[in-house]
DNA sequence: CGGATCGAC
DNA sequence: CTATGTCGATCCG
């Protein structure tokens, strides 16, 4: 995949690893095959720093896998039996709720840079051509494959291989305009698609399918040949296109590989369905059917219509599965799965775990060392696996072994860092780092400002000439967002790092700027609305009781809940006896929340208070700003305090930086005489490397688009929630609580704040249990889980109906469909987190099951 | 929290 | 000579 793969060193010493692509399919063409071109490769990066480091990557997962197999050697049958009855309760629960209702598909461009490239530059086209630079290629279309040239290359080496490979530079506003087309089609078939890059992005087109079914069919009739391929409506269907230009606009991108005409629209057909298709067209006219291919079909004619350019697509029941689909018949062609659970199955039978989102080198490696290769090995090993690795990985494990992944498309939450870096040549003069570190700081600024984000935590990235990459950082009481107050920060961290490497320079190839812990708008949202619910509760409740409940709710400014770095603070706080008893930390220690909209608790509890924590110093005429940098200032000159060792950068330096030197001597240890310094500039390509058969590159600015759709953000966007107290079963579980005595059982934490009925369903027997007392309903879940598990295993019915309900929406009282296989839904939601914030964002991805797991643990 | 690592594009 | 940049997630300490 990534370049990184193609080079992984083997552990056997057989050489790099090659993924061959299409090279090896077209007998007689130009080109190299797989051993000659590994031998190139090899002889050009032998020796490197770069080889060696990759060497030494091998070695350490070599013995993490080590390890893993010792740690399997020592397993018991009967921890396994164990497992698999635990797993296999897992499974049957997600197999009843499997979704295969929603018409997924993912779209993915062709060689997209450079078949932009090509088409714009005709003399391109039959040639083996890439685009990026010397030292990196985005990605090269399909005859510089051949040559083994491929994405995330560096330029010189595929040189190497292809001494007539044409590089063209990036050209991103091209790219960009050429997407915006490529979207605008998207959108018609689902307005809320996801966009992953700028060439790829994933639809829901149910609704549009259902739609599609009452279109008469001049909606589904297209010319063919216009630049603009337009539907024939009736004012247009006696457009005078000229049949001429019909003639495959397409650029020849793939000799072989026809583009999307009538007469030769065979799609390479491994599906019969693309066969058939096209005896509808007549002349230059084309109509498309009503089924989810020929959906998918229409749209990729209109986006080679539109574009010149080809696509591919998988058509699947979920992402992940559409995700793996649009890779089988690329380029230009398309693939399905129906919504049908033996078709999923027998597609996931045989599949590569590599080929799936989310498998990437290491862990292919891990798994291969275990013998799983295929999805079905994946299965079988279900237990094992359970074993050896994290909930979260083997869940997921899971997940992709039974075909399931996420069946709602939705747009991701909010960023949580920004960061920029600059790759560039050796420089180990101090001053030019820091002036380089500041640029970096100064661009990072810009960047923040454009979003209006503020964060507190700052991380420094240096790579040095052996590759080595180390990251530092800090995490400051208030937030920052300027040059200044980000360089305030980094330069420190860039200090404590020379000053360790000293005397000896710190030879840098590479250094970025980090910002994280962000302080959004949607916070402040959040903090509104659980403030409201506070007060509208109990006015009478004690100060301190909201402020540590709005703390809760908000998650921030301070992510972790109960994290070390809170109760520190917190033990500071009080330490200084500021104010009143409230622990609230947004507004004494981050004062920085800028914005007027200071929360009502904040402002019941008390007032904005401007006196620095180190000094103890108040000034009147401070602003939140000047209140900011005097602090800064403070902690970095003020001696430690116990009480504010926490937020003193040195302090947090130092701990690393012992740390640092016990685990990276090699880092800095290099001792040179001669420094060189030489221009930064030099080579300082940023060009970003793509996927082997995709173009990867998102830019800056395609993520801050993605990330602010025009589509607004849902703040109840995929809760399906179920209330289910099992949850607070899990709960009182993990904290001793759990009582047999009704009366002692805890009331659940929601009901203050929370205005909603609980509903109890039982995790294990789907039945809603008609008690509102949670002790009761515990006692039964316990039961029904101890009487059944094997018992239900065996009765379970893998033909059920799949689209059977589970689940019931408390909300609004809907049933809905069983989503637990939606990996990124979740399916159990603690009480607490609904009441704390009924419209709070679900995390972006699945901790969805965490919780039944450990619950049959 | 901090640091390293993985995976994706 | 010459091997990316940016982001999210996770794991471990």
């Amino acid at each position: 995949m990534d370049h990184q793969e193609e080079q992984e060193i083997a552990p056997s010493n057989e050489g790099f690893q090659f993924r061959m692509g299409l090279n090896d399919n077209k007998a007689g063409m130009e080109g190299l095959d797989k051993e000659k071109i590994n031998k190139i490769i090899m002889e050009a990066t032998k020796g490197s720093k770069f080889y060696d480091n990759e060497l030494k990557k091998d070695q350490q997962v070599n013995q993490r896998i080590e390890k893993m197999l010792q740690q399997k050697s020592q397993l018991t049958i009967s921890q396994i039996k164990k497992a698999q009855v635990q797993v296999d309760k897992l499974a049957l629960e997600l197999e009843r709720s499997r979704d295969l209702s929603r018409v997924i598909v993912h779209v993915d461009m062709d060689a997209f840079y450079a078949a932009v490239e090509m088409r714009d530059n005709p003399e391109l086209k039959d040639k083996p051509m890439a685009v990026g630079s010397m030292s990196m290629l985005s990605t090269s279309n399909y005859l510089a494959r051949r040559f083994g040239v491929r994405a995330a290359m560096p330029g010189f080496i595929a040189k190497r291989l292809c001494p007539n490979l044409y590089i063209v530079p990036l050209n991103f506003d091209k790219y960009r305009a050429v997407s915006k087309e490529v979207r605008e089609i998207f959108s018609e078939y689902d307005p809320n698609f996801l966009p992953l890059s700028l060439d790829e992005a994933y639809l829901d087109i149910t609704d549009h399918l259902e739609e599609r079914l009452t279109w008469p069919e001049e909606r589904r009739r297209f010319l063919v040949g216009t630049g603009n391929s337009m539907r024939l409506d009736v004012e247009n269907s006696t457009a005078k296109c000229e049949p001429e230009e019909t003639q495959c606009t397409s650029p020849e991108l793939f000799e072989d590989f026809p583009t999307f005409l009538p007469d030769q629209c065979h799609d390479r057909s491994r599906q019969d369905t693309e066969r058939e298709n096209k005896e509808r067209t007549q002349e230059n006219v084309l109509v498309f059917g009503t089924s989810a291919e020929e959906a998918v079909r229409e749209m990729r004619f209109r986006i080679e219509q539109k574009t010149t350019l080809t696509a591919s697509a998988g058509i699947a029941p979920n992402m992940m599965l559409a995700k793996v689909c649009s890779d089988k018949n690329k380029p230009n062609g398309q693939y399905i799965i129906p919504h049908d659970r033996q078709a999923v199955t027998d597609f996931i039978k045989d599949l590569p775990i590599r080929k799936v989102p989310g498998i990437g080198k290491v862990t292919e490696k891990m798994l291969r060392a275990l013998g799983i290769t295929t999805c079905t090995d994946l299965y079988q090993q279900r237990a094992l696996l359970s074993l050896l690795f994290s909930d979260t990985s083997w869940h997921n494990f899971l997940h992709i072994s039974l075909g399931l992944g996420s069946t709602r498309i939705e747009r991701d939450g909010e960023r949580k860092s920004m960061s920029t870096e600059r790759t560039f040549s050796e420089m180990s003069s101090a001053e030019e780092q820091y002036e380089l570190c500041q640029q970096l700081c100064k661009d990072l600024a810009e960047d923040l400002n454009k979003e209006g984000l503020k964060g507190r935590t700052v991380t420094l990235k240096l790579k040095n000439i052996k590759f080595e990459v180390k990251t530092r950082a800090s995490t400051v009481s208030y937030v920052v967002s300027t040059e200044d107050e980000i360089f305030s920060v980094a330069k420190e961290i860039l200090k404590a790092e020379i000053d360790l490497a000293s005397p000896e320079p710190l030879r840098l190839r590479l250094m970025g700027v980090r910002i994280s812990g962000f302080l959004s708008e949607n916070e402040k949202h959040q903090k509104s609305i659980t403030s409201f619910l506070s007060l509208s509760k109990a006015t009478k409740t004690k100060c301190s009781e909201m402020a540590d409940k709005s703390d809760q709710a908000t998650q921030a400014p301070a992510p972790q809940r109960e994290s070390f770095f809170n109760q520190k603070r917190a033990a500071r706080q009080q330490g200084l006896e500021q104010g009143s008893t409230s622990s609230e930390q947004n507004v004494k220690c981050a004062p920085i929340e800028q914005q007027k909209e200071i929360t009502e608790v904040d402002q019941i509890c008390e007032e904005p208070d401007f006196t620095c924590p180190i000094c103890m110093m108040k000034q009147s005429d401070w602003d939140l700003e000047a209140f900011n940098k005097h602090i800064d200032q403070c902690l970095s000159k003020s001696p430690p305090s116990d009480n504010l060792q926490m937020t003193k950068c040195e302090d947090v330096l130092a701990a690393s930086n012992d740390k640092a030197q016990k685990s990276n001597e090699g880092f800095s240890d290099d001792l040179r005489k001669d420094v060189h310094i030489k221009n930064l500039k030099n080579k300082m390509e940023t060009v970003p490397p793509s996927d082997d058969l995709d173009d990867f590159v998102i830019d800056k600015n395609t993520m801050r688009a993605i990330h602010n759709q025009d589509v607004p953000l849902n703040p109840c966007k995929d809760e399906i929630i179920c209330k289910n107290p099992m949850e607070n079963h899990q709960l009182e579980s993990d904290v001793g609580l759990k009582t047999t005595d009704e009366s002692k059982a805890p009331s659940a934490p929601s009901s203050s704040v929370c205005h909603e009925e609980t509903i109890f369903i039982c995790p294990v027997c789907n039945i809603r249990q008609d008690t509102s007392n949670l002790a009761v309903f515990n006692r039964h879940v316990d039961v029904c889980l101890n009487k059944g598990i094997l018992e239900e295993l065996q009765e379970h019915n893998p033909n059920q109906d799949p689209r059977r309900p589970i689940k019931t929406d408390l909300r609004n009282g809907t049933t809905v469909r069983g989503n637990a296989g939606n990996r990124s839904t979740a399916r159990t939601k603690r009480p607490r987190a609904m009441q704390q914030n009924p419209t709070s964002k679900k995390p972006k991805t699945n901790r969805s099951s965490l919780t039944i797991d450990a619950f049959f643990k």
